[in-house]
DNA sequence: TTGGCGATTGGCT
DNA sequence: GCCAATCGCCAAT
């Protein structure tokens, strides 16, 4: 709390190498006005939106399929005791990235919610591959498509993210940003979360009915 | 300064 | 299904 955040505000964050220009203009860069202020709202809206990544060897892009959100006041949000220098990109205006180490393992990435300094935030965890297959086989180690990005620590390593794309604003032209939504995502289910212990039965996770792409248990997948 | 504890994953029974 | 790996964070000493 005492700390202060020590993150660079990328003025103009770094195109990515690839210069990437979508075929028919999709996906276009998701705006800051388009994306709901309510942590809840935002984690459901991200449902079937896409995430695209700008790599030396190309472009790497995938639709959202299952998130969760840890909104203000939340027992089991990295929030909860206040401001710290990992977590104070939460604190930052809504789509800003914020990632963190988890079991000194595995990346997780969130995009910021809620105004600028309420500490909230929506992690993604599973992503439908679309784009860049190839490249999220070299990163992980697997060919199978279903294991590529089921699972949030599985995503970042199939799309290289780490600790310094922290406080990046994913609403940019950039290595990493929120793109439009194409077909649109099938039912909606939504369920309590995986993998905490605090507040664990709050139904704060939402994931397209059963996709092949989402993780968790049968139970939490249909 | 230290020890317990994760928003997980992959390998093995 | 069970469990070790692995390390940064943070509350308590």
């Amino acid at each position: 709390m005492s700390k202060r955040c020590s993150h660079v505000r990328v003025p103009e964050a770094p195109r990515g190498p690839a210069g990437f220009v979508a075929a028919a203009g999709f996906p276009r860069i998701l705006e800051r006005n388009d994306l709901p202020s309510d942590t809840l709202q935002l984690a459901r809206f991200l449902i079937g939106k896409t995430v695209v990544r700008e790599l030396d060897e190309g472009v790497a892009t995938g639709r959202i399929v299952e998130t969760e959100a840890y909104g203000i006041g939340d027992e089991a949000g990295h929030a909860y005791r206040g401001m710290t220098p990992r977590n104070c990109a939460l604190f930052l205006e809504r789509g800003h990235a914020y990632v963190y180490l988890a079991y000194g393992t595995s990346f997780m990435l969130n995009v910021s919610s809620e105004t600028e300094g309420i500490g909230a935030g929506v992690l993604i965890r599973a992503i439908e591959p679309m784009e860049g297959v190839a490249i999220m086989q070299r990163n992980r180690g697997v060919v199978r498509l279903q294991d590529l990005m089921r699972g949030p620590g599985r995503l970042c390593a199939a799309l290289r993210i780490d600790r310094r794309l922290d406080g990046l604003d994913l609403c940019r032209a950039g290595p990493l940003w929120l793109g439009t939504g194409g077909r649109r995502a099938g039912p909606i289910g939504r369920s309590k979360r995986i993998g905490i212990t605090r507040a664990a039965d709050a139904p704060f996770r939402f994931f397209v009915r059963d996709n092949p792409f989402v993780s968790g248990p049968r139970a939490l997948r249909g």
